[in-house]
DNA sequence: AAATTCTCCGCAAACGTTTGAAACAAGCCT
DNA sequence: AGGCTTGTTTCAAACGTTTGCGGAGAATTT
């Protein structure tokens, strides 16, 4: 009463029958009259019961809530992994609890921590930037609870994986410059101790060399945000150095290269052609409009959350699985000559 | 066992006392002597216990969790609040349940139905572009749940709200525009449906009167989206209307527009000065770099996180409370002649 | 008429934890 | 010795729900 929420037992107390036949009256159980069913769902509507979750789950030790571990909610790319989690968790009737590890180690480790004393029945992780101990995330499959990594993966790690091919994209992305007969092509490359960095310029190396187009690695210069795009560009005009398209890790780099171009009075495409990689909402807003690589952030997080409540869901054990998602390119003004 | 996870009665079982003795323990009872106080924390340290947040909810009638509804996690803006609301939220011992009603009202409703059932302690709400019925919403006070509007509030619903000063910030906003000389301003306008679309075009209005400047509503036009903006600056040029200022209801209506402008070669800010409002994550990329204000997003998720606990956490009831937090204008190169 | 089956329902235990009250032992005061 | 207090521990009930088992009564079979 106090709280307000009617409980099964109100509901017994006013028609004078027991907590557990009004528990299988409204799940339709075969033991019960249709009359006395009848009555139950009745008054039952009528309070407006709503079944306690939270007796739930401690009933039958399973929350069916999720728990997500995200770097940070601000990027388009996460915050579309979530909404995609989100309507197949709530589809399965499961809920989500989100936390935000902001890229920090120590944050991430008590997120895990908050996660497993809610009893969460599964986690999704992105690991942070930071993270180089993973005692936490070995702590959670002891506890036999189900973990899947999307996007960010520990490698070596034993567990269902779901990520992008960022070594295929970025191929595709340089191949694409190529194609349209560009010959001295620039990467602007993220840091290598992330493998996305590392994938994103083998990717665009070996589109290269599939092309016959040997430059190794003398165009890869050392930007992944908009302030080093500007520099980079500055350092190519000034040192004289030839290119006709830009290949850059993000697009707020790509971005940064073609503001910084078009300052000097450089046509894009014409006379360089720019690709980027998938921060989503900027592309459609730059002029020329952005070619860039669509990362599928929804269709990971559908993804990633049917993979976690498969494990939940089943009862025995099985190989851990690796999904490998392909990127789509998305070819804009800034790489097409119209 | 089965999931692996160490309870209280573990503890008690191995040390050969009883589980209260145990539970007594670990909370530093008076009652509990400090011979077994160090047992039972070196065997919880040992087995690593975690207390069963699901089992303390039941016992406690106390979640510790709190909901929140979100019209679209993807804007800056929104992820932002959420970014403030977890913070406080999680530094408080309180999880947070995140529900993104995708702007639809039955969605909404659904979220409130999923929250209210997951026991939260309290809800913070942002309703949808689509709520016209607001049944579900008095659902949750009528459950003695605190209920706290942020941003999007329902005008006479009684609950506590924290807000945005719309009309003041817009008022500012085009005050910039008048102090820095400009007398011929237009405004493009969001649909005036939505409470933010009046104030925002009401605060325009006010800075004009102010200034001296009347212009009616001769120069607002319907325009809150990117391609809008696009057609809006069209006929603006096509009629030969002249304008030297446009503050716009928000960032992506202003890129629009500035750089349809900039395609018929008029430059930004000397010919004509722009301001936009809020979308925070384009301001910084766009040539010139574009003044607009800034929501505070994370600021307004932390006051209204903090609300909320207070209405938790308190006994009595006290009258309902309205914040207004102020947005500061943020004036970058599209309004400043340098 | 007795034995069996069927229909419908309640009892009680369980999930993990907290907490008021009771129990027990030991020590102290009359 | 009986009555106190003091210190430490256990008991039992409770939170809301589910579920195996058993039981009462009626209907059916033998």
């Amino acid at each position: 009463m106090k709280k307000g929420f009617v409980t099964i037992k109100d509901i017994a107390w006013e028609l004078k029958v027991s907590p557990s036949t009004v528990s299988r009256a409204l799940k339709d159980h075969p033991d019960i009259s249709g009359e006395t069913k009848r009555a139950v769902n009745e008054l039952a509507e009528k309070l407006n019961y709503q079944p306690n979750a939270v007796a739930l789950s401690l009933k039958q030790q399973r929350s069916n809530t999720i728990g997500i571990i995200i770097p940070e909610i601000v990027h388009y790319f996460f915050s579309s992994v979530i909404s995609g989690i989100e309507d197949v968790a709530y589809e399965a009737g499961f809920n989500v609890i989100i936390c935000q590890s902001n890229e920090m180690a120590n944050r991430e480790k008590a997120n895990v921590k908050t996660l497993l004393a809610s009893q969460v029945d599964g986690i999704l992780v992105s690991v942070s930037k930071e993270t180089k101990d993973f005692s936490h995330l070995e702590k959670i499959l002891k506890n036999k609870v189900p973990l899947i990594f999307y996007d960010r993966i520990v490698p070596g790690f034993l567990a269902d994986q779901v990520i992008i091919d960022d070594f295929d994209a970025a191929c595709r992305a340089t191949r694409h410059l190529v194609d349209s007969g560009r010959k001295r092509i620039a990467h602007f490359a993220g840091p290598q101790n992330l493998l996305i960095g590392q994938q994103r310029k083998e990717g665009y190396k070996k589109a290269l060399e599939d092309a016959g187009i040997h430059l190794g690695e003398t165009l890869v210069y050392n930007a992944d945000n908009f302030e080093k795009a500007r520099l980079a560009v500055l350092k190519i005009l000034e040192s004289g150095t030839d290119i006709d398209g830009i290949f850059a890790v993000n697009d707020l780099t790509a971005i940064g290269a073609m503001q910084t171009l078009q300052k000097r009075g450089i046509k894009i495409p014409n006379e360089v052609a720019i690709v980027g990689f998938s921060d989503g909402r900027f592309s459609g807003i730059t002029d020329p409009t952005l070619t860039s690589v669509d990362q599928h952030g929804y269709e990971m997080g559908t993804v990633a959350t049917r993979m976690l409540l498969k494990r939940i869901l089943s009862k025995e054990d099985y190989p851990c699985e690796t999904k490998v998602l392909h990127a789509n390119l998305i070819v804009r003004g800034s790489s097409q000559v119209s």
